[in-house]
DNA sequence: AACTATTCATAACA
DNA sequence: TTGTTATGAATAGTT
């Protein structure tokens, strides 16, 4: 209803959608009671949003009705006793929440690989689709920390270069001690060597293939330091 | 919202009440459902007309406690005017399992590729390895599938070639005509490994978009025969 | 969050 | 009730 007309499928990108939905909640939501006071109507209306946030209206207590029948279909005769109520509100959510969580946690599985069997191709080929722009994304995402990282530990390493000349520059009487002078900074020298370590065994050990623009980078970070 | 605008307060006259009841209350659905669509949204909406008629909608999962509610609505006394605006969550398990579901949630558009922001190198790297298990698992998976479909069609192409044959032979006086497209059959029919394997090349590098269950497959091999 | 250009919903009317 | 239309509302894209 504006700029252009929206098709209405799932929105794809996760901000675009939160926008989305928070403005047509708020649109819905007053739609409902606009019609619950026009026309002495009930209405109740509950939303979970994808990220499992509940926000619910009622013109009056028909959402309890609602989550007292929907579990205890039996006991009519109860309607009017507040604890009950709450009780059965309670037990209808949890429910509700169980469901949608055993929901949550096979589509995951599927994700892994797992309980594939009752699957159609067309389902099949979705998930590839799904999996390919999630992995597409998580390594995109990986090597922009990897960048961050070796250029913070350039950084560093650059500092620690400087301070290690102007030691030298001061101490021109200590010809083969030069290890000598490096450890008397040991403290600091001593964290960024084992941290980088760490992350250059993380990068080797990590998985796939791709990206070595990183093995570069890490030459130029050793050689401070020889 | 048209020819003038309209106060919001109860409308008096019963017939045209009745009227903007039914416009409204076909609105109020649409949105409804729009949201659940657009935001991947859990929407349920159960509206009681000032008659006591009931309509509701409900997308997903929550279409099960509306099911039971409505199962049970004729014993309902009905509608009051009493406005009131409920937004709480409350209860221990209520919350646990909300938070599980948030999380399961937030996992799920991490598989896709979403909200990568915070993570650590080692959480992405997981990803990665799980994206790619899921990945080659549900190209297995698929592939078996399209194996199975292929089969099912070979089967029935023989069927069909033979019954063919029977119908040639109960007809000898079919044209020259008849006779090469009954040859250009039984080249397709043998050459049954070779095509399947090209099918599956196809499908595996172009993959993702086009979500059908492979009955256009069956339509382009079944032509030949035909 | 605020701002429009548009599309959409609907109040009055037929 | 259904259909049409002028107009008010909602909102998609943008800033």
């Amino acid at each position: 209803m504006a700029r252009e007309r929206r098709e209405i499928r799932r929105i794809e990108s996760a901000a675009a959608r939160q926008v989305t939905f928070s403005k047509r909640r708020r649109g819905l939501f007053k739609k409902a009671e606009e019609l619950g006071v026009l026309c002495d109507a009930d209405v109740a209306l509950v939303v979970f949003s994808s990220t499992g946030k509940l926000s619910q209206f009622a013109s009056s207590s028909m959402d309890e009705v609602i989550d007292k029948y929907s579990t205890h279909s039996k006991n009519l005769g109860k309607s009017q006793e507040k604890p009950a109520l709450d009780l059965n509100v309670e037990h209808s959510k949890y429910n509700s929440l169980n469901e949608q969580l055993a929901e949550a946690s096979l589509h995951l599985r599927h994700m892994r690989g797992e309980e594939l069997g009752g699957m159609s191709v067309g389902e099949l080929q979705q998930m590839e689709k799904d999996l390919e722009t999630g992995l597409q994304r998580v390594l995109s995402t990986k090597d922009q920390q990897f960048m961050q990282q070796i250029s913070d530990l350039q950084q560093k390493g650059t500092q620690l270069a400087e301070e290690n000349m102007r030691l030298r520059n001061q101490m021109p009487q200590v010809p083969t001690a030069g290890m000598m002078a490096v450890a008397g900074t040991e403290n600091v020298v001593t964290e960024d060597v084992l941290s980088s370590e760490s992350v250059m065994t993380a990068v080797h050990s990590g998985s796939s293939q791709d990206n070595d623009d990183g093995s570069d980078i890490s030459l130029k970070l050793a050689l401070p330091w020889k």
